[in-house]
DNA sequence: CGACACCTTGAAGAGGTTCAAGAAATGTGG
DNA sequence: CCACATTTCTTGAACCTCTTCAAGGTGTCG
């Protein structure tokens, strides 16, 4: 599995314009006929390249755009006082970040590419004023931010309420299907994410995420070799995940 | 203690506009001119008073509002396929319900009364279309939702890495901190949830909640009554949130 | 090739859950 | 207003899942 865009150009030739963005859809769905498209391309200020290990921004950062990202895939997560770290989510082609930064104009969190990466950086300003004059893209903007609280909610349930093994089935079923819905395959992926850094995003210890890993995979239901997995059995993960109510 | 408003006045003697609310500081503080205030109140269509467990809106209701919380205390939850259900959330005076809904127009999750209560209506469109008015209020919006992402982070912070005690002192410090800043007591809450759902929202048994609480008590950090807290000892329920990294 | 980071596996241990029973508070109806 | 039923909360004991500690294996990159 390689991970180019879905149209399988490098990025370097796709040019800088919303208007003319493959991932519209994805990043930008505001529905507008091409003239206002052009004129949402003013949103976009520029793009910025990352290498694998770059931060785009740090906790306590000055709060000044979001960030939507072009190619690449990232970790975002927040630290206790102490020291304890937690990824709050994994983002991927099409997703935003940096909505966390709105309210106190610092940004609460940590954005590091976890691959070669390009974000669209889209000035906070700029899309402010530009929701005032589209509706769409002001409907467009409030959707993006509730679905990224309707996902947090979905990991609070997962940390709240389900054990190791459904973690980790729910983990690679969202993930499978965020690739698939951007062409890739479903049933294999690449993990760009540690051991660890799953651990620290479903709550459990990396011993235990290896070990479920490999209790999937001796079950049948995975194969994994490293950070290459094929799911075998897509309903016995589901199974896992949901399981039949029983009482 | 007495819950009455921050004002001491019980809730029929106030009128419907925010212009003349009491809570517009921490509801809808946009920092208007008293002209333009009187516009803000075509938002609020109407307010609409709950009885201690009554539902506000339930997961797939068809999305049309935000709820501005007037008086009263409310959770959120949401629940998995199989039945387990996980509270997102307490909201009390001042906070916003519902912003769950716009993504797809359904409400994502069921708020529920967990006293009286009364909350103002604000159809989301008047929301939109005003925002677009008035930049202060478009961006008090988005301040409002990035607000909530960033508490859910926080909330999956304690879900994925802290222990029973350290997150039933989170919880209190939280719960007694919000309520201080709203003109209660620093030191003194009554808990408006049940055990179970304190256990709910904090990830832990019913058991696990009662048996933390008493160590809090047998420990002099707090002193409890049923639903009646005092907290004897500040400082120590910080520390046990908070320990000291002491490496 | 060697150093380093990352991952796996085993065994012992701890924190939290489950099961069970009883106590306290709350609500209901006479 | 009291008696009874119901819900909510507390506590104990056994159990289980996940963590911790430890060691070794695998892969990667200079």
């Amino acid at each position: 599995m390689t991970y180019l865009n879905a149209d399988g150009m490098k990025p370097e030739t796709i040019k800088i314009a919303c208007s003319n963005c493959n991932l519209s859809e994805l990043c930008m769905p505001v529905g507008l006929n091409s003239d206002d498209m052009k004129k949402l391309d003013e949103v976009v200020a520029v793009r910025r390249k990352l290498k694998r290990g770059d931060v785009l921004f740090r906790n306590g950062d000055s709060f000044n755009s979001l960030y939507a990202i072009r190619t690449g895939f990232f970790k975002t997560c927040v630290a206790s006082e102490d020291g304890r770290e937690q990824v709050t989510g994994f983002q991927m082609a099409g997703e935003i970040m940096g909505l966390d930064g709105i309210v106190s104009n610092h940004h609460n969190c940590n954005a590091v590419a976890l691959e070669d990466a390009e974000v669209c950086i889209m000035p906070f300003d700029n899309v402010e004023v530009l929701s005032r004059e589209f509706p769409a893209l002001q409907h467009h903007v409030h959707k993006i931010m509730s679905r990224e609280i309707v996902r947090d909610h979905g990991v609070m349930l997962l940390l709240g309420n389900m054990r190791a093994e459904e973690r980790l089935a729910a983990f690679l079923l969202n993930l499978v299907q965020r690739l698939h819905a951007r062409g890739f395959s479903q049933s294999e992926l690449i993990l760009r994410m540690s051991r660890e850094e799953i651990g620290s995003y479903l709550g459990m210890k990396i011993e235990t995420v290896s070990r479920t890993f490999s209790k999937f995979s001796e079950d049948g239901i995975i194969d994994v070799k490293q950070r290459n997995i094929r799911i075998l059995n897509t309903e016995a993960l589901k199974q896992i995940y949901n399981p039949q109510s029983c009482h």
